[in-house]
DNA sequence: CGGGTGGTTGAACGCGTTCAAGACATGTGG
DNA sequence: CCACATGTCTTGAACGCGTTCAACCACCCG
């Protein structure tokens, strides 16, 4: 288990045919569980220099088995995890190209850990291609969007790296364009017949 | 906190607008946890007749607040949600319509938990369109992809509920296909510069 | 300056959607 | 038992979004 300190890093899982899929980034500040029940586990790459504070596992769970708050500690990480993760699924499920990527920056920006008070510019350290991965698109449309975005003065970007989210609202406006058309189930309340405690 | 005894119930994240998406389906033996750490949470329906063996909440925490193995039991649960969570994005965002199928009748033919001896038919108590809300797909493209595939030999169907793999090994060789360019990333050994324990 | 990686932009294709109609199954009342 | 209504599933045809292929541009580091 880590601790970001400084720097950038990516997780992702690798695939059978060496591809690989982005599932999240870590800002300082995260933690980083790799493996959690020494069963599952994922990869992580730094994107640049980074300092992380490290927790060996065998020393994590010995002192786990003994300190439940210990445990409680990882068992949020992982929660927060599965909300990001289906916070991702229902992204690449149910939005188009442009509602992704609005989903993405307004996440970004949220998440951001320091910024400089003048300009609220944050940092984008990960690559096109990073995106697009992570988003399920190609780093064609990425770019394609970006360059739409700046036009329509949603946002403003300087160098690679360094964006600025101009109008919140209307990112938040497109973001919230769902596809599909399915209707949420009828909640209907349930039968119980015969009660077990 | 729940434990499936029989039937079949699905579970969904809703959305802002009335719309849901679908997460996950739970069969008999799977344990559903709804809140984890009393902040995240998303909703379960039954899809047939359903019976549960339920834990509220409460008495649940305050078991695990002094029993780190009932802890530990939860923790389990959610580690494996969060791997399934993982599987999912990367049905959708790597795969093409086909692909997704392919595995998701795997996985639900993997995880069925009890079929019969003679003709090895798992039941599929969901609907075409949940099966679309799940994979982010339409119900349109779901049903051609049905009728595909009988067409092709690799499924057998009797009924709306009942489904039958044939050819396993071509299944899984279209599951495999994944889409997209991105080559995963060179696994360059991280020079310590200064190590912290 | 060159070389290389990453990024942008353009044009055409194709997969999955959208729209629309029909088939099937199930339940209800006459 | 049939007529009808409702909801699900299937099938067809055309559209459109994002991809694919390809070229060019910008930046970075020697």
């Amino acid at each position: 288990m880590y601790s970001v300190k400084s720097g950038f890093i990516r997780l992702y899982t690798l695939l059978s045919n060496g591809r690989s899929q982005i599932i999240g980034f870590k800002s300082p500040g995260d933690f980083v569980a790799l493996e959690y029940d020494s069963k599952h586990r994922f990869s992580a790459q730094a994107v640049t220099a980074t300092e992380l504070r490290s927790v060996p596992t065998a020393a994590f769970y010995a002192a786990a088995s003994g300190d439940p708050q210990f445990l409680l500690k990882l068992y949020k990480v992982v929660c927060e995890d599965l909300s990001r993760a289906h916070d991702l699924v229902l992204t690449i499920a149910k939005r188009d190209a442009e509602g992704s990527m609005a989903a993405f920056l307004l996440d970004i920006d949220v998440r951001a850990p320091a910024r400089s008070a003048i300009n609220d510019f944050v940092s984008l350290p990960m690559l096109r291609g990073d995106i697009a991965d992570h988003l399920g698109l190609t780093n064609e449309t990425v770019s394609r969007i970006f360059t739409n975005f700046k036009k329509r003065g949603f946002i403003e970007v300087r160098g690679r790296h360094s964006i600025r989210l101009v109008n919140r609202r209307g990112l938040r406006a497109i973001s919230d364009r769902i596809t599909g058309d399915r209707k949420s189930p009828d909640l209907e309340s349930p039968q119980i017949l015969s009660p077990v405690n």
